[in-house]
RNA sequence: GGCCUGUUGGUCAAGAGGCUAAGACGCCGCCCUCUCACGGCGGAAACAGGGGUUCGAUUCCCCUACGGGUCACCA
């Protein structure tokens, strides 16, 4: 039989050969080692977290090495496809600072010679090399309706031998398989006069039986089982599978290393047998582990709609770009954190990522341990990046709080500045949510008492205290000189100055300079817990410290 | 169910034949002569089970158990 006749019944439209389309992809001028790598989402569902590990992985790997880092779009599933998630595939990898130097932009540009970088545009490249394919014997037209082909499955009394239906195995396939694998081109033909569509698949010459073995660079060793299915290559409208575009367009484009989800190490072996059908150059390959969830006792897969899956989420709740990044390195290099304590002052992107680090198994999300991360982040931040961060959030998801801040940023930057800087910085948020309720009592509109003054002191000794600390405040002492006030004030009224010795006979005492610290900071914040009150007085400003004093002692 | 793959404290994890089996998060206690947030010190807490190989197995091999993945004209 004449399987260029076929090729061309199949495919009249085309006519370049493959190697006018490789003339058309130059092999990739790169220093010695460098990677190319890729991140290629298909636009089925919004920006999900897993998919933020992939790319980080690929850019590091390509930037780290001198290489490429490009984005492909693996729009070949139209059925699935979700309107406006390319745009915030896009825009997410911006957000969260994965650049990458080819591929597919906003509003349907692109960059790089190796495009297009949207599969659904690249029609004609494929349908090439699948008709090459028919040509040399490795790929068949099937006219078979997926209707049919289910009525073939159903009757098999056994449902396992499903997989054996392609089987090239002469004992165990069947005549009707048999029949559709070695298509006649009379056949074709008449198929093809009735306008009836096929998918083209591909002539497995592969054994179940056999084990090959195979490299993971992340994996290690493994046994790859052959390719004993004839599964599809082109669909009926003439779209690539999954498969058949990745062989094309990682040997096109040049991709060294292949990194993916280890959701695919089951189909590799097809790859390894499209590679070889093609007479490409197989690329290196990192599967890596799913990220899991909790549910009940046991691992699952974190799936879309789980909490913390979309990528999203992390903006709305307030989490900084570099927080979320941070701890994608910790998850990814099981030394990062040990990098990260011995150099603070560096960036993520200074660290020398790993392959060796990776972990084999899926790590479990876990937001104490984001939170962690998030708060040694911002903790290294200046007040400005703070206030700058938190703007920038609260303009998008807390409007009043915003324009609180934008009134007076001097003032806000003043409060966020506190404790910040030096060995020891505070470390109060983990997400810009947190600020509001930190800072709230600098601000009238938002100040309120969420602590009373204990009961237990006497009325008399509280209204002293807060006299006499009003008349003897001065904005300019330094902390020594007004610390030292407060000690007098505790002295003069019954409470012990000196802590240890407070400790020692309690019972002397009517309370301890402590406790007159507490009910000054109950007055002037409205609750029990705050940063340094002598920092916070002078943020606030005499006026407004005399008058909380003013009004906590009236209501007392 | 078949095939592939994995299993070190609650979580993330180092260790790759001989270690008191690191470290981080979380939890608990103490200290830091005002609370908090830091910081410091300390504590509870692990090699899934059973067989081998070996002088010796968390580490190598086999089996079991339990996870996970996958079996589309989806990626």
């Amino acid at each position: 039989m004449d399987y260029n006749k076929l090729a061309e019944l199949l495919f009249p439209h085309i006519t370049g050969s493959p190697e006018d389309i490789e003339a058309r992809f130059p092999r990739r001028n790169l220093p010695e080692g460098a990677k190319v790598t890729r991140i290629a989402p298909s636009p089925t569902g919004f920006m999900h977290f897993g998919t933020l590990f992939p790319a980080r992985i690929a850019e590091r790997l390509a930037h780290q090495s001198d290489g490429v880092f490009y984005l492909r779009i693996e729009d070949t599933d139209s059925k699935r496809e979700v309107k406006g998630a390319e745009k915030d595939i896009i825009e997410t990898l911006a957000y969260y600072q994965i650049h990458f130097d080819e591929g597919a932009l906003a509003d349907e540009k692109e960059f790089g010679i190796y495009g297009p970088y949207r599969q659904s545009q690249r029609g004609e490249i494929y349908q090439t090399f699948a008709k090459q394919l028919v040509r040399e014997r490795k790929a068949y037209p099937c006219f078979t309706t997926e209707e049919e082909l289910e009525a073939l499955h159903a009757t098999d009394k056994k449902a396992e031998i499903k997989n054996k239906d392609w089987h090239n195995n002469p004992d165990t396939e069947k005549e009707e398989i048999k029949k559709l694998r070695n298509i006649t081109y009379e056949e074709a033909e008449e198929q093809i006069k009735k306008g009836n569509p096929f998918v083209l698949r591909i002539l497995s010459d592969g054994d179940n039986e056999k084990k090959t073995p195979f490299v993971d660079l992340i994996k290690g060793k493994l046994e790859v089982p052959e390719n004993d299915e004839d599964f599809v290559l082109l669909k009926s409208d003439g779209i690539p599978t999954y498969h058949f575009a990745h062989a094309v367009d990682d040997h096109l484009m040049g991709t060294t290393h292949v990194i993916r989800g280890e959701e695919w190490l089951p189909s590799l072996a097809k790859h390894i047998m499209l590679f070889r059908y093609l007479n490409f150059k197989l690329p290196k390959y990192m599967h890596i582990a799913q990220l899991m969830k909790m549910e009940g006792n046991s691992k699952k897969k974190l799936s879309k709609r789980d909490n913390g899956a979309a990528v999203s989420d992390y903006r709305e709740n307030g989490y900084p770009p570099v927080s979320v990044n941070e701890y994608v390195m910790t998850l990814l290099n099981s030394n990062f954190e040990e990098w990260r304590m011995a150099n603070p002052d560096k960036s993520y992107l200074d660290f020398p990522f790993s392959i060796k680090k990776m972990s084999t198994s899926g790590a479990l999300f876990d937001f104490d341990k984001l939170n962690d991360v998030s708060k040694n982040a911002i903790s290294r931040m200046t007040a400005d990046e703070v206030y700058e961060g938190v703007t920038e959030w609260a303009d998008e998801y807390d409007k009043d709080f915003a324009e609180l801040l934008e009134t007076n940023p001097e003032y806000a930057k003043r409060i966020l500045a506190m404790g910040r800087g030096g060995k020891k910085p505070r470390k109060d948020f983990a997400v810009w949510k947190d600020v509001k309720p930190y800072m709230s009592y600098f601000y009238d509109s938002l100040f309120e008492a969420e602590a009373e003054i204990p009961t237990q002191f006497a009325r008399e000794d509280v209204k002293n205290i807060f006299t006499e600390f009003a008349a003897n405040y001065d904005e300019n002492d330094d902390n020594g000189v007004w610390f030292d006030k407060v000690k007098a004030i505790s002295e003069k009224y019954g409470f012990a100055s000196d802590m240890k010795e407070y400790k020692a006979n309690p019972e002397n005492f009517k309370g301890s300079v402590a406790d007159v610290s507490m009910l000054l900071r109950i007055a002037v914040t409205g609750r029990t817990n705050s940063p340094d009150m002598h920092e916070i007085m002078r943020i606030l400003g005499k006026e407004r410290v005399l008058s909380r004093l003013e009004k906590a002692a009236n209501a007392f």
